[in-house]
RNA sequence: GGAGGUAUGGCUCAGCUGGUUAGAGCGCUCGCUUCACAUGCGAGAGGUCGCUGGUUCGAAUCCAGCUACCUCCACCA
């Protein structure tokens, strides 16, 4: 930054270079240090082959914020990064890739297809981790770490033999949630459930010894070639004779017995359930309870298989049309109603899910979350905003054994060996090589891999060496915060909390902050799908990462969904461009080279200095309890409206005037507080504040290694902020009414302050001529004579008046002061009901009746005032 | 069926633990080539803070009920 430099602020020139020479420098890296206290995020790790998105954007850029401030503020920082292996979205990206060569995974066997993935993840693995360094994120970079590296594949295999030691992972046959698409199981969590139109066909299944046919309903009537009998309600009059008895279950010929279950509900549909243990959960249970054969009649694509008959080989749908078109031709189909259906869908894909028998590795659930929802009721981990504790322990409470395996080659294979010989299974450590019951060589280890969630569910330690006791973790763990949306709480978070729970008996974070989904201008979501995702490089590329973050963080409060306005983008770059045209003007006028204060300051500076003081404070509680967004608004507009437009201006006249000890003191003053903006806005706007920090005078190295501003009881001036504002006002009244009469700042007019606060006014002779558009100033305590052709303007602490009688129509201004006058008096009377309200002094605090006195006598003041200028208009 | 969220000027949203003349950005109106910035400066218009009760000296802010919209969870075929 020159002083010659373009009016206009350019961060495609400026922030590559910052990036640099921070990231050159370490101030990214987390060091242990005994003197310090540790502050520790890792940062969730993004799909390995991704793109950053907006909402990637908003994760980083907070992470980024709490970071930079707890750095600055003297904490040893670090911010672990690293990349997720997303095994099915991953996988599925490479087989597109393949299938365009006209290929399947089959084709290449597992070994080369891994081989093909792992050189996907080497040509994209480093995009995202680009592209996160275009925001500014500080993180350590040289601790990056991969879910699928040597350190997090250790960790994963640690905790799944510990597991399945403790009974608390198993393998066996439940229904699970089959996607047909991506052909593997999928867990609860990864089923979105939408609500779709549908029907209930009413279906007959006659009764076997001929005396007539029991109804049931189905919304999904080719489940029933795998239909093993019918229940009804043990309580339902209706059907009490039936039960015990069987009927032919159409199609299939088969002869299946009628039960009765508490499960089904006597008011829904006919009363009569088909049961398919195969395909339904809760068939499933009542199959169990009744022994009903188990007969699967999908295969993995979804298609019906061998023991559907004549429908082998039909897709799912298909064979429902051709069911029903069947049964009609029977005469079997009672009546079709049309009925929502709430069907389960791939959240990788988007294919209906089929509840299918298989066997899985599972985790046990229930010991696991005792722990976990512990930490988080006691509050040794606490959820910002405090409402999503709640949905946490909810999920926690309800929560069933998590199914891990899936039937891809991408991810952490499990560690799992099954003899052929006696039916062990091994599990270990190391690759085993006989089974360990009978010492058969003949082992196979089981194909599938484990949830890619499985791996991120360990990242708050994996990534700092557990298993092993490293340095690290013994100082950066337990991690202080937890950065993520709330769409992400049961997928990552709850199961980082009891697996940190349980592998480190600690809560692997304090606090989870937790953020909203950053949506388009109409509200809805960024999709591929729908082609409404804006770019954040984009935004980067057009506005600057400092635009794009502060967009990102402000007007919007923790845990609720944002829109994102590109135009929103464009005000942070003018915000952005205003603190670089303001330094452009400090540096400027400064002769000085070293920044402090001077000795003698004046009210302004005085004012300034208490303002900024108030700020730090706030600032400083807002950034500790996690208002960030609140945080940057006061900083911003500290730095628009106090320093820009006040405090800049003020200093013009010192800068530009004789007195040379008056000139350096409001250069340090405006180098001063300008140091401490930087700062203040570092963690916000790192590239601006850092280029400018490099540009002006100043100790140390790298603003990013600065002390964050305090809060410093010596830089209080209650009195003089007050006294400033007595003449703002005055300023302001003038202003206001110079342009109710379109007078022009050209336009400079005599001015003439009756007061009984001169002193204030007569320091502030300098600003009424240049912010009041004053010539002449005579200032006094007894009223003009001629107060016919002037045009007057009052405040609580002056009248003042200006001779331009040719803007004055006398009858206006009467009408004017009146209007005015009525809308004192109506302050005052509302000040006065309270005040003489008894009750109201009893309990109001000390410091409200205060201001409350205040006011009043403010408003008593502008009263007596605008009525003696009425009087004086006769 | 449960649980939660949101309703504040034309638009999008702030407003933390009750006491502000209820704020901001964008938009709108008027004026300004004021020597840092027209990506700017000054001045303004515009809100019964969803509705109804309650608690309180005092409520946009706390409580209850209602209405509207949104989200999550849940095995009703």
């Amino acid at each position: 930054m020159a002083k010659e430099l373009s009016k206009v602020y350019e961060p495609k020139e400026v922030e590559k270079r910052i990036y640099e020479m921070w990231e050159k420098s370490g101030a990214f890296r987390g060091i242990r240090d005994p003197k310090k206290k540790p502050f520790t995020i890792v940062m969730p790790p993004p799909n390995v082959t991704g793109q950053l998105h907006m909402g990637h954007a908003m994760d980083a850029a907070l992470q980024d914020i709490l970071i930079r401030y707890k750095r600055m503020k003297g904490f040893a920082a670090l911010w672990v990064p690293g990349t997720d292996h997303a095994g099915i979205a991953t996988q599925i990206k490479v087989e597109e890739a393949l299938r365009g060569e006209g290929l399947t995974r089959y084709d290449l066997g597992r070994e080369k297809f891994l081989e093909r993935v792992w050189d996907w993840k080497n040509k994209y693995g480093d995009r995202i981790v680009e592209q996160q360094k275009k925001l500014g994120a500080s993180c350590d970079w040289e601790r990056a770490r991969f879910t699928m590296d040597e350190g997090c594949s250790m960790a994963v295999r640690e905790v799944f033999v510990s597991l399945y030691e403790k009974d608390l992972i198993y393998k066996g046959s439940r229904i699970i949630n089959w996607c047909p698409h991506c052909t593997t199981a999928l867990s609860d969590a990864e089923v979105e459930y939408k609500d779709k139109p549908g029907n209930l066909w009413h279906l007959r299944y006659p009764l076997t010894d001929g005396s007539g046919y029991i109804v049931v309903a189905t919304t999904r009537p080719e489940t029933m070639l795998g239909d093993t009998g019918v229940a009804v309600n043990p309580n339902d009059e209706r059907y009490r004779n039936l039960v015990g008895k069987t009927c032919i279950l159409p199609l299939m010929n088969r002869e299946i017995p009628i039960v009765a279950d508490e499960y089904c509900d006597m008011e829904f549909g006919t009363g009569c359930v088909k049961m398919t243990p195969a395909h339904d959960p809760n068939d499933f249970e009542v199959g169990l309870r009744h022994n009903l054969e188990i007969i699967r009649v999908l295969d993995d694509s979804g298609k019906v298989n061998e023991l559907g008959g004549k429908y082998q080989g039909l897709d799912r749908y298909e064979a429902r049309k051709a069911v029903i078109a069947d049964l009609e031709a029977l005469g079997l189909v009672e009546k079709i109603e049309e009925h929502q259906h709430n069907v389960g869908t791939c959240y990788r894909c988007g294919t209906d899910v089929e509840p299918i028998i298989s066997a899985q590795w599972f985790v046990k659930m229930q010991p696991l979350a005792k722990e976990a929802i512990r930490v988080v009721e006691e509050g040794e981990t606490k959820f910002v905003p405090d409402r999503f504790s709640k949905i946490y322990t909810n999920w926690m409470e309800n929560v069933h054994d998590w199914c891990i395996s899936r039937q891809l080659w991408w991810g952490h294979q499990i560690p799992a060996w099954y003899c052929a010989d006696c039916g062990h299974i091994t599990v270990s450590r190391e690759d085993p090589a006989e089974c360990e019951k009978c010492g058969s060589k003949n082992i196979t280890r089981d194909e599938d891999v484990l949830d890619t969630w499985f791996s991120s569910a360990l990242w708050p330690f994996s990534t700092l060496g557990w298993p092993d006791k490293t340095e690290d973790l013994e100082y950066f763990y337990p991690t202080d915060v937890l950065v993520t949306g709330y769409d992400i709480i049961f997928f990552w978070v709850a199961r980082m909390i009891f697996s940190g729970c349980e592998h480190t008996k600690r809560s692997p974070f304090h606090t989870v902050f937790i953020h909203g989904l950053v949506r388009d201008e109409k509200g809805r979501k960024m999709s591929k799908s729908l082609g409404n995702g804006i770019d954040p490089l984009d935004m980067i590329d057009r506005y600057g990462s400092d635009a794009l973050r502060f967009n990102l963080v402000t007007g919007n409060s923790p845990g609720n969904d944002m829109r994102f306005y590109t135009e929103r983008c464009e005000a942070m770059r003018n915000f952005a461009n205003k603190i670089w045209n303001a330094s452009r003007f400090v540096l400027m006028n400064l002769t000085i080279d070293k920044c402090e204060l001077p000795d003698r300051l004046e009210t302004e500076d005085k004012w300034i200095l208490s303002k900024l003081n108030s700020v730090i404070k706030e600032v400083n509680e807002n950034m500790d309890s996690f208002e960030l967004g609140v945080a940057a608004q006061k900083v911003s507009d500290f730095i628009w409206d106090s320093y820009c437009d006040w405090y800049i201006e003020m200093t013009k006249p010192r800068l530009n005037g004789e007195d040379d000890e008056s000139r350096i003191n409001a250069q340090k003053v405006l180098l001063y507080v300008l140091t401490e903006i930087l700062k203040l806005l570092h963690p916000f706007m790192p590239f601006i504040t850092e280029e400018i920090w490099q540009a002006i005078p100043h100790e140390g190295d790298m603003l990013i290694l600065e002390r964050y501003p305090e809060y410093s009881e010596s830089l209080n001036y209650p009195k003089d902020e007050h006294d400033f504002e007595i003449l703002m006002d005055a300023i302001k009244a003038v202003r206001s009414r110079r342009a109710e009469m379109n007078v022009p700042p050209s336009r400079k007019a005599h001015l003439i302050i009756v007061t009984d606060k001169g002193d204030i006014f007569e320091k502030g002779r300098a600003f009424l001529i240049k912010l009041a558009y004053a010539g002449d100033i005579d200032i006094s305590d007894t009223d003009p004579a001629d107060i016919e052709g002037m045009v007057s303007v009052v405040t609580g602490d002056a009248k003042m008046f200006m001779p331009m009688a040719d803007l004055v129509d006398l009858g206006k201004e009467r009408e004017r002061i009146e209007k005015e006058l009525q809308k004192a008096i109506k302050e005052y009377e509302g000040q006065m009901a309270k005040l003489s309200n008894e009750s109201f002094l009893a309990k109001a605090p000390a410091k409200v009746i205060e201001n409350e006195k205040e006011r009043a006598a403010k408003a008593k003041a502008l009263i007596d005032n605008l009525t003696e200028s009425l009087k004086k208009l006769g």
